[in-house]
DNA sequence: CTTTGCGTTAACAAATTTGTTAAACAAATT
DNA sequence: AATTTGTTTAACAAATTTGTTAACGCAAAG
């Protein structure tokens, strides 16, 4: 009677028990915050049980790296795909942001998770010197000063371009739980907040006006 | 021998230990954003028996509790105080960004502390509601609006303008690591990049020339 | 000089957490 | 049907970490 069931649900996930793993641990660190969670919590999330985590991953250490090189490599390939293709300047500001934002909607932590990982060992920020990684910096830097060149905006450093613009679209991400209660936001409104700052950060950086209907 | 050494050593201790051990764990959580450290890393810091700890706090969550709640308070006093005297609105915020990126400097993980804390246990939040802030919170409302209405500057949302804000000023602290791998800087060069972002912050957010001589 | 109280310490107990292992199991192959 | 291979499980062992306690030392008060 438990048979066919059983067969089931044994047989999804015997394709997928590892990225099940990943999957649900990835709930757990970028969307609950939760950078303690214990193997036992991972693996309650999951449904599996625990040792399994120590036999796809051998320990809860490799996992946590695991999921960083991931993450890692997914923006450093957003960033190269939208940097890469040929439309505007600002319209590839535009998109960014508007990815890096949906993403965190999804992941609010992970750039806490991210922080807190090379913070406690600062040998891990060498996942960011990746030949990949210079090639996207390159490319915006050149185009900023090409922008620049053709008086399309004011002349600033790159490197501050580029942290105004990361530091407005994560921060309120990460800082999310302080924002709401300091501003009184329900989730909603906090929704509805970060979907405004999607345009609110594009005119703050090319010095435009802001949009009516707003205030 | 040794008696005259022991007896300053326990006369300066008798007098703080308390202090000092929350002190510690300031350089601990704040400074190198050892989010996990163990009681015994904070008693070892400090140069402390262990048992100091549960003595003068109870318990870590305790402890840590009390970081959190003075840190907040220390924070809103300083916004207050800024907002309170009677300078130009545009003094105000340039003291304000001053103001958090020297306190950052000194306490670069501060913020992840916070984040980090308030995930883990929402209820956490409850720190932010106080009446004081919300006196701070709707100077800064009046204030921006009357700047905006005198047509000093592009009307904006109160939540937004605060948001870039605090976006700008806090995450080049607590993303230090990250960032200095990514764009290649030592110590030294970030500390400077730091010092040319309170000028930088300030004309973004007020729509400013850039200074010359940066580049 | 004794007593009292506070700060400090080492030693202990308990709980939590990680990692290992040997057995069970299911599906595919011979 | 027997065997093999890869996956899953429960049980165990070890390490880490927290919190408690009883004893110690010392300075101030009686």
């Amino acid at each position: 009677m438990l048979n066919k069931f059983d067969k089931v649900v044994s047989v999804r996930e015997q394709q997928q028990t590892e990225a099940l793993i990943k999957e649900k641990a990835r709930v757990l660190f970028f969307q609950k915050g939760f950078l303690n969670a214990t193997t036992q919590e991972i693996a309650d999330e999951a449904g599996v049980n625990r040792a399994l985590i120590h036999y796809y991953f051998r320990s809860r250490e490799q996992l946590l790296d695991t999921l960083l090189e991931e993450v890692v490599t997914e923006k450093r390939e957003r960033v190269r795909a939208i940097f890469s293709s040929d439309r505007p300047f600002r319209h590839k500001i535009a998109l960014y942001i508007e990815k890096v934002i949906d993403v965190g909607m999804a992941y609010p932590y992970l750039e806490n998770f991210i922080i807190s990982e090379t913070a406690r060992d600062p040998e891990k920020t060498k996942i960011f010197c990746s030949k990949d990684k210079q090639r996207s910096a390159v490319l915006i830097r050149q185009q900023l000063q090409e922008e620049i060149d053709a008086g399309r905006m004011q002349p600033i450093p790159t490197e501050h371009f580029m942290v105004n613009l990361v530091s407005m679209c994560n921060y309120p991400l990460l800082a999310k739980n302080v924002l709401q209660s300091v501003h009184g936001m329900s989730d909603t409104t906090y929704r509805k907040f970060l979907q405004e700052r999607k345009r609110m950060i594009y005119c703050t950086i090319f010095n435009e006006e802001m949009p009516e209907g707003i205030s």
